[in-house]
DNA sequence: CAGTGAGCGAGCTTCCGCTTGACTT
């Protein structure tokens, strides 16, 4: 029998918080929340003041019976979850499902994991905060009747399966307008002119310095005009001015900071960050890694500074405690950061190792000084007309916190305007110009989301918490709203001139723009759904929506607003909306209408079918007369939105057939795998080069007998005891195949000298004692 | 592995936030 029972969120926070407290102390972890709304029914009593039904999770039954049992041994019952408005109302359920005499419970809260935080929580316990309770209530039941009543919606009008919430609805959304955005984008061009000049310094050496003109030209007129101008012309330098400048460093990291860093600086996935933190917050390396919250222990703050100082000296060291700024937060937990700030490195795997030297680097590089800099400003006058060449540079003069860390940006035109050191020079000294170059340049059209990006706007919009960025982004993935993908660049042509030796010489270049690398794009369900619910549910997907209900929890946790009131008055116009929507809105198919045939002059028309997005040739209606329309469906990457009438077109023009090789004949089409090209029952993949709308029969051909030739290839022995038995040479090597079943080949045997028995035994091995992670998912 | 798009009806789907494993590749 233990004395005490404290009872925390996380196992690995129990693990560490036990040997805090000695002996008379047992921690126990409830896994987070114990209890959820029921997920049978409805979970909500809507006519019954929206009582909620919680029962305790599947998952959780186990948990919950060991808690209990230790709880009625204990004398006292700490209830130590996390200080914001979830964990108090874990701390709640704990306290009701447990079924202990009150006066056996205590509630405590500390914000770090550090003996003196816990030895002091311990010492001024308090009763659990009811209001906090009920504004997390409010949230739970308003996220349960947005989602189960306007997904239903959704099913009637749009497409079973589909779904709505407070949260992802919106994250859609903002991928859609992006999308939109990009689509309708209309790049403008102008002329930015740069002048390269020579610079010979005291010893005699040749450098060069490149100066922007301060003004760019609308048109190539103009800008052929003002290279005419500076034929001939003469330089020299008009001013020099020079500005002390500081740079602060960013604050420790949260979890939204640390996806968006780890994505730009290590290439992880949001998920993959998420993850490897985990296992580093397990092996007590890192401070919990889901926080909203940039606060720093004294304990924290004191061993950087001594880190710092014995690295680089003191006078590199500058501590500092920072604020959130960050709508929402509610500071339960420090900043994520190494729980033993002298450990420069861990052990690991490599990913891991990483990750911790990121966060190691920005916790220390947050208690350094700032960096000073000297700013540099170079005008240089042109002697035959008016404008100026302005060339700017920054020089270090002490490095201060950037010897450690520098946070970077998403803006990739930032990363191109990297510092530069400029020349020594002085007022007046003429300078001898190379070559002038304009260049038509063009406006960018606004990015497309990354994961770690869309992360960052939804922190901005206070949507969404540090433990459900991760998941939005696979929910709204996996519900087909979304996905991530690559885009190959479009090329694009742009005029240069270039002023040279006294000649002015125009050329046209090629550049390739707009290439993507796992970005966020929308699906049409996803633009369709989006439309649709903008329609019947505007309030709901107001980028402030979230906002605007999170001033209303707060003012349930100060006591100023009873939790089923607010609700009833959220959901009498919100229910209103959704019968309205059940009973008038039009069936959603997102249906365009592209044209006309000019071959039969029937109507071609998109739209989102039962298995997804297609064309369709002819109406419905037509069917009287006996015809039925052609359906064709549209291809990855292509929408219903930007789809033109000849790409819908060209989609009727497959499956092919391209001609007869060995008396059979011989088509190409598109699957659902790719391009292919089908002979005798097979299937043959075309190339990425080929294109299946015009390769012809002698490609075909080609294709077909390459793949005949490798299949032959792939045939390393066959057996006269059994025809089903091969050995085969796969993508990953060899291996044996037996009635549709693949087996390994242990590494030591050479699979020429497989014999008939050895393989059977392989194959029965194999069978009787299937390995753990080898069986299929059912 | 390489389709599909008629209509009906039964039975199912769905939210957000707090936590880890247990899965499979």
């Amino acid at each position: 029998m233990v004395e005490n029972l404290v009872i925390v969120e996380s196992p690995a926070k129990a693990k560490t918080i036990e040997k805090f407290l000695g002996k008379d102390f047992m921690v126990k972890s409830s896994f987070g929340h114990i209890r959820d709304l029921t997920k049978k029914e409805f979970g909500v009593d809507v006519k019954n003041n929206f009582e909620p039904d919680y029962i305790v999770s599947d998952d959780k039954k186990a948990v919950v019976k060991e808690l209990k049992s230790l709880a009625k041994d204990a004398k006292t019952v700490w209830l130590a979850s996390d200080e914001d408005r979830e964990g108090e109302a874990i701390a709640w359920h704990l306290a009701e499902v447990l079924d202990i005499n009150d006066e056996k419970v205590k509630r405590i809260v500390f914000h770090e994991i550090t003996k003196n935080a816990i030895l002091k929580a311990i010492e001024s316990p308090r009763p659990i905060n009811k209001n906090l309770v009920d504004a997390q209530q409010a949230r739970r039941v308003l996220d349960r009747l947005v989602g189960f009543e306007v997904s239903p919606v959704l099913w009637k009008k749009v497409k079973p399966q589909l779904s709505a919430g407070r949260v992802q609805s919106v994250a859609v959304r903002l991928i859609v307008e992006r999308e939109r955005e990009i689509n309708n984008f209309k790049p403008a061009s102008s002329f930015r002119v740069n002048g390269i000049f020579k610079i010979v310094d005291k010893s005699g050496k040749e450098t060069e310095l490149k100066a922007e003109l301060s003004k760019r030209f609308s048109n190539k007129a103009d800008a052929e005009a003002f290279l005419q101008r500076s034929l001939k012309a003469e330089y020299a330098v008009e001013n020099i001015v020079t500005k002390p400048a500081k740079r602060s460093p960013a604050p420790p990291f949260t979890t939204s900071t640390l996806q968006q860093e780890a994505s730009r600086k290590l290439g992880y996935s949001v998920s993959q960050t998420m993850s490897v933190a985990q296992r580093l917050y397990e092996a007590g390396k890192i401070t919990y890694m889901r926080t909203d919250s940039v606060n720093l222990s004294s304990l924290a703050i004191n061993t950087s500074k001594a880190k710092i100082t014995e690295l680089y000296g003191e006078a590199y060291s500058k501590t500092r405690q920072f604020k959130t700024s960050s709508k929402g937060a509610q500071e339960a937990h420090e900043a994520i950061r190494p729980t033993y700030i002298d450990k420069e490195t861990v052990t690991g795997t490599k990913q891991e190792q990483r990750l911790y030297d990121l966060i190691w680097k920005r916790t220390v590089a947050s208690q350094m000084s700032d960096a000073r800099l000297e700013k540099t400003t170079i005008t240089i006058g042109i002697s035959k007309t008016d404008e100026k060449y302005v060339a700017s540079g920054e020089v270090i003069k002490f490095d201060g916190f950037l010897k450690v860390y520098t946070e970077s940006t998403d803006d990739e035109e930032e990363k191109k305007n990297g510092q530069t050191i400029l020349p020594p020079l002085e007022i007046g000294r003429q300078l001898d110009c190379i070559e002038v170059l304009a260049a038509q340049r063009f406006t960018l059209r606004p990015p497309r989301y990354t994961e770690a990006s869309l992360v960052k706007k939804l922190e901005e919009q206070g949507i969404g918490r540090p433990s459900t960025y991760a998941p939005i982004i696979t929910t709204i993935q996996n519900r087909g709203y979304v996905v991530k993908s690559d885009r190959p660049g479009e090329e694009r042509k742009f005029v240069t001139l270039v002023l040279k030796n006294d000649n002015i010489k125009e050329e046209t270049k090629t550049e390739t723009f707009g290439q993507e690398k796992s970005k966020l794009f929308p699906t049409d369900i996803g633009m369709v759904v989006t439309d649709f619910l903008m329609k019947s549910f505007k309030s709901i997907m107001d980028y402030n929506f979230t906002a605007k209900v999170e001033e209303e929890f707060d003012e349930i946790a100060e006591g100023d607003l009873v939790w089923n009131e607010m609700i009833g008055d959220f959901y009498k116009p919100f229910h209103n909306l959704v019968e309205e929507s059940l009973q008038h809105s039009e069936k959603a198919n997102g249906e365009r209408v592209l044209g006309s045939d000019p071959e039969t002059g029937k109507q071609v028309s998109v739209k989102i079918g039962r298995y997804g997005p297609l064309v369709q040739l002819g109406e419905t209606t037509d069917g009287e007369n006996g015809e039925k329309p052609k359906f064709a469906s549209l291809q990855p990457g292509q929408s219903i939105e930007t789809i033109t009438l000849d790409e819908a077109l060209s989609l009727f023009r497959l499956p092919r057939e391209v001609g007869e090789y060995e008396g059979k004949k011989v088509t190409v089409s598109i699957g659902r795998f790719g391009p292919y090209v089908r002979h005798d029952n097979k299937f043959i993949s075309l190339s990425k080069t080929d294109d299946p709308f015009s390769v012809g029969i002698d490609r075909a051909v080609e294709l077909i007998e390459a793949k005949r030739e490798k299949d032959r290839k792939a045939v390393i022995k066959v057996f006269d005891e059994d025809n089903d038995l091969r050995v085969l040479n796969g993508r990953w090597g060899p291996y044996v195949s037996y009635k549709k079943k693949n087996y390994k080949i242990p590494k030591s045997t050479k699979p020429e000298e497989l014999s008939f028995d050895d393989c059977m035994k392989l194959i029965k091995a194999a069978d009787e004692n299937p390995k753990k992670g080898r069986r299929k998912k059912q």
